[in-house]
DNA sequence: TTGAAAGCGCTAACAG
DNA sequence: CTGTTAGCGCTTTCAA
């Protein structure tokens, strides 16, 4: 009658289906397919794979990890993706995770304090062996109490935490040397025979800018200039932001010889700011990001080995616990590219 | 004795430990918490709310997903996420879902189509409402019949799968006007008084560049233009591979006025070997990547409406399921920018 | 509206 | 090396 039609919904082949199709018991079968044990006869073991391959078989993953108790694999919880789509951290975790075979899961949170305590929630239902979290955080942040509970309580279960970017919080953590880069840049800048700066930087309490800009501020001061405090703006940490903040500074009418972005993403906003507004002024910038390779002009920067942020982050999770939290502090160095010229006769 | 270390590994709260200290049954708990049924107490409901809260208590969504056969949500399959950092279709696809309060999870797969496969059975291996796949197919793909067949089961089994990019597989589809965006690429260079031209394609059996580039060679047709086999060149879909074509094609010495690249990141190659070479040509390219739009000069390209396309997959993939596979082909239509200035007197 | 009980598909002792 | 037997934590009939 009807038209054969594919309303057959048919089940999912289970292990049990595997195992008698093989004509083993289930235990065989699972220890074949997803055991890590050795203990299978050859001969056992390839009829349970066949039997798998006919019938189509993928172990059911949920049902591994209730009877487990975790799920395997790393989640990576990423502050707003829909904004920052060239997040060098997230493809660092994922080539890292490939590379020692883990299954890498990826959710993303907004960009509001609160919804990172949400996703953490969420990460935390799928009970994975690593639970990794990277985005800034701000010291006025009222969600952190929550946050950290929620974290601790999850690690009191038998999960590990890593942070990355977050230092302070009582987790493992792998963070980079902020105030050092900034300091850096500074000394850098200076020496290029720059005098007048400005730097254009993010929300007022976030932890990350405030220390690249402690820094920055102390190179200069080191290197004998002092920067007047409405010499750096504070908005958000974008490129938009950056865009309009560069706007505000120039129509101060302030002699800026150069302008110091707390991270490359600003720096893309400063920079094609001053291209619109047919200005030119040094720009520097802090991360290195891939996707600004193609930028003209080349951007100086701090350069921060995300890769291998991410491989110590892997690293440390997968380790035995310590009894402290760890911090790792990763080390920047700064790289003088063409949007930076030195200045010095 | 030993100092009070934090080796009490807690059992995580589980619902049966909720609906206890909340005085009622697992089955309330469970409705109260997760269910959709309206059917509880408001007092009870508000027992349980709190005793999960005091509690920490977190779904365990692997026991969920056992117990209901499936898992809330989409995946969402990428191709290669390391190399393609700026992947418009993820932050499409997780605005889109978060709109909609879906879960997203994203998995990467690597960019060999064995890959592909592997990863999609993962994917289903996690029995995820929805999957998504995207990426692009080459036509002379041998995975491809394994693909269908594992994506086929996995409908069998009550999923929805919604791929983006690849049509002509039997399954819904969201894909792109490749072939006329080229054609209109190509009438509009035309337009703007060129008349010497290279394309700049990518792997010879793939099926997004053959259409674009094909469309490309139509409309130069329609406008009269003959494009030479030998402008047409092909290599690696990447900006590297198409910055290292680009120098074979200058070293040719052929005349050309105007580069056509299949897609952004290429002509992103493309327009950096043309300013390190200190070369004036004009580029396009076909995309319209939010992480190019910075780049100098500007480029003109075929604007593709990321957002909508990831709404029409995630609106497609909660429908009901039509009797026959959908596609829903998108128009993109082309921008003028500055690296296409005019020729016409 | 609520509870008891029977699974969901898999793993992990424990014998054999 | 293999099978038996309990669960893992949650949802969902089915009765009450």
């Amino acid at each position: 009658m009807s038209t054969m039609s594919e309303t057959t919904s048919t089940r999912a082949a289970r292990l049990s289906d595997v195992a008698r199709l093989a004509g083993v018991s289930a235990a065989t079968a699972s220890r074949a397919l997803n055991g890590s044990d050795r203990g299978v006869r050859e001969a056992n073991r390839a009829k349970v794979l066949e039997a798998a391959k006919t019938l189509g078989y993928t172990t059911n993953v949920a049902a591994q990890a209730v009877a487990r108790g975790r799920n395997r694999g790393v989640t990576l919880v990423v502050k707003g993706i829909p904004e920052d789509y060239a997040n060098p951290i997230i493809s660092g975790v994922v080539t890292a995770a490939q590379r020692r075979g883990l299954p890498v899961t990826i959710t993303s949170a907004g960009t509001d304090p609160a919804d990172l305590v949400e996703a953490v929630h969420n990460a935390r239902s799928h009970r994975p062996e690593i639970l990794m979290i990277t985005g800034g955080r701000a010291t006025d942040d009222a969600t952190i109490p929550e946050l950290v509970d929620a974290l601790q309580r999850y690690e009191a279960e038998g999960g590990r935490v890593v942070l990355i970017t977050q230092p302070g919080l009582p987790f493992d953590t792998v963070a980079y040397e902020n105030r050092k880069g900034g300091y850096d840049m500074a000394k850098t800048l200076a020496g290029l025979g720059y005098r007048n700066f400005a730097v254009i930087s993010g929300m007022k309490h976030g932890l990350t800018q405030r220390d690249r800009t402690a820094g920055f501020i102390e190179g200069l001061a080191e290197s004998g200039i002092q920067l007047p405090a409405d010499r750096v703006l504070i908005g958000e940490f974008t490129r938009d932001a950056a865009y309009a903040m560069t706007g505000d500074l120039l129509r101060r009418g302030i002699p800026v010889e150069a302008i110091f972005a707390v991270n490359d993403a600003m720096a893309l906003g400063v920079l094609t700011f001053l291209r619109d507004a047919g200005r030119s002024i040094a720009v520097a910038g802090f991360d290195d990001i891939q996707a600004l390779r193609d930028v003209t002009p080349s951007l100086s920067t701090v350069h921060l080995p995300w890769d291998q942020v991410a491989d110590e982050a892997l690293t440390m999770a997968m380790g035995p616990r310590g009894d402290e939290p760890r911090t790792i502090m990763i080390e920047g160095h700064v790289v003088v590219r063409e949007s930076t010229p030195s200045v010095v006769p």
